[in-house]
DNA sequence: CACCAAGTTGGTACGACGCTCCAAAGCGTG
DNA sequence: CACGCTTTGGAGCGTCGTACCAACTTGGTG
């Protein structure tokens, strides 16, 4: 029934488990969640899938480990730094987690909230609430209400950080800073031709979106939940 | 493979476009986005795939569907009210977006944050903005800044809501079969067994979690983003 | 009535996917 | 050398989205 022929031609180094995930999170960077399968992964570490599926168990399992080594690896090097205000401190959590995802395209937005919501004891989750809550607690919010306000806080950071997060390619076939402009002055030209009566704030700000930077309006809703804090006391 | 004997027996009424739409729905609610497969879907209302393929283009176009009819529905029958403060106002809408995601799992949650990502200009995305926007100026948020203000209402509307959204029925899960009180349990458990040397914030909060209500802490955040905005005048 | 074009349906077929399984190949130890 | 344990490459299975098509229904025209 099986036909034997082999000559393999091993290769010279061994495969590991790291070289595994750096191989997907390319793959993921490069055309989004969709471009993440075992066989496009055979085909660029040049073996077969038994060897993927002897170190990482599974695809939602290698998808998790991504995930998870971008995002401890963003908050560690954002650690280094001396220490500042709560709200600075607070300020660099978010951001390294915004510029992460800024970065890595929004198979890692959603793969973060996934992760927080099914695994909220993993190292991800932790990592986030342990980080935000401690700065949480220096800034004068009275105990009772911590849990409360540091869960507002990680909302509003990952809700405003998915909806920001750039869209996955798969078309290959123009520029993708290009499309990203395009994209936006489509969205403009169509929010401007929403019926004014039914629509009045749509035509309202629709001037502010064409000059606005992701960055800035991310800064501003931390500052505002942050004011939003302190009146708590 | 060459002749053809077809006596099909036609059915008595004609599929129509929101048959699909509603079957889908089901289909979602009751397995997760996992479940909604075009073959479920065409055993489910007896039918062949191409009958669904001519009225909806698409599996990813059904979604988008689904998503929109399920949302403005919600948006709709709460709307019927009669009027109230801004602050109020705000509140029934995040509400009506809380409970419809409560109500139809995590598919609609990832669906949502994943339509206003790649469709700005749907109708999804300009009612929420609309709906959020108009009261946000009855706030009296300067003008300037209602765009800002609002992205950060919504924001942290759809981020709170994404992450308190019920799991699906899908595999992944560590354990397969949990329901909610045991998994919350579990994951107490699991914040209490970290080292409180690491991770004091987490131990500080593992009680607070214990007797939390998510809507209640839905709607502590929502107070504590318009005190911000109040703050921003 | 017959006839026909457009609209609609049920089902088959194809390529790609995740994943299981297993013989073969490397590797350490005697 | 031989022998177990680890690791690899790839074939095969079941399922998916969906393109495609022949058969059927429908509605209009003579």
């Amino acid at each position: 029934m099986a036909t034997r022929d082999r000559r393999p031609q091993r290769r010279n180094q061994v495969l590991s488990r790291e070289q595994i995930i750096d191989a997907a999170i390319g793959l993921l960077d490069s055309g989004g969640e969709g471009a993440l399968t075992v066989r496009a992964l055979s085909e660029r570490l040049a073996t077969g899938s038994g060897a993927i599926y002897y170190h990482v168990g599974n695809r939602d399992q290698l998808l998790d480990t991504a995930t998870e080594t971008v995002i401890t690896s963003a908050l560690e090097t954002e650690s280094s730094q001396a220490v500042a205000t709560p709200e600075e401190e607070i300020r660099r959590v978010a951001l390294a987690l915004f510029d992460a995802i800024a970065e890595h395209h929004q198979w890692l937005a959603t793969r973060l909230t996934l992760q927080i919501v099914r695994n909220p004891a993993g190292p991800v989750t932790v990592e986030i609430f342990e980080r935000i809550g401690r700065q949480v607690g220096a800034l004068g919010v009275p105990r009772a209400s911590w849990f409360d306000a540091t869960s507002t806080l990680v909302h509003y950071i990952l809700g405003a950080v998915s909806q920001n997060a750039r869209m996955d390619g798969d078309t290959s076939g123009i520029q993708p800073d290009m499309d990203r402009e395009e994209f936006f002055d489509a969205t403009s030209t169509a929010w401007q031709e929403l019926d004014p009566e039914n629509y009045p704030f749509m035509h309202a700000i629709v001037g502010q979106t064409k000059q606005h930077d992701d960055r800035d309006q991310f800064l501003t809703g931390i500052a505002i939940v942050l004011a939003g804090l302190t009146h708590l006391r």
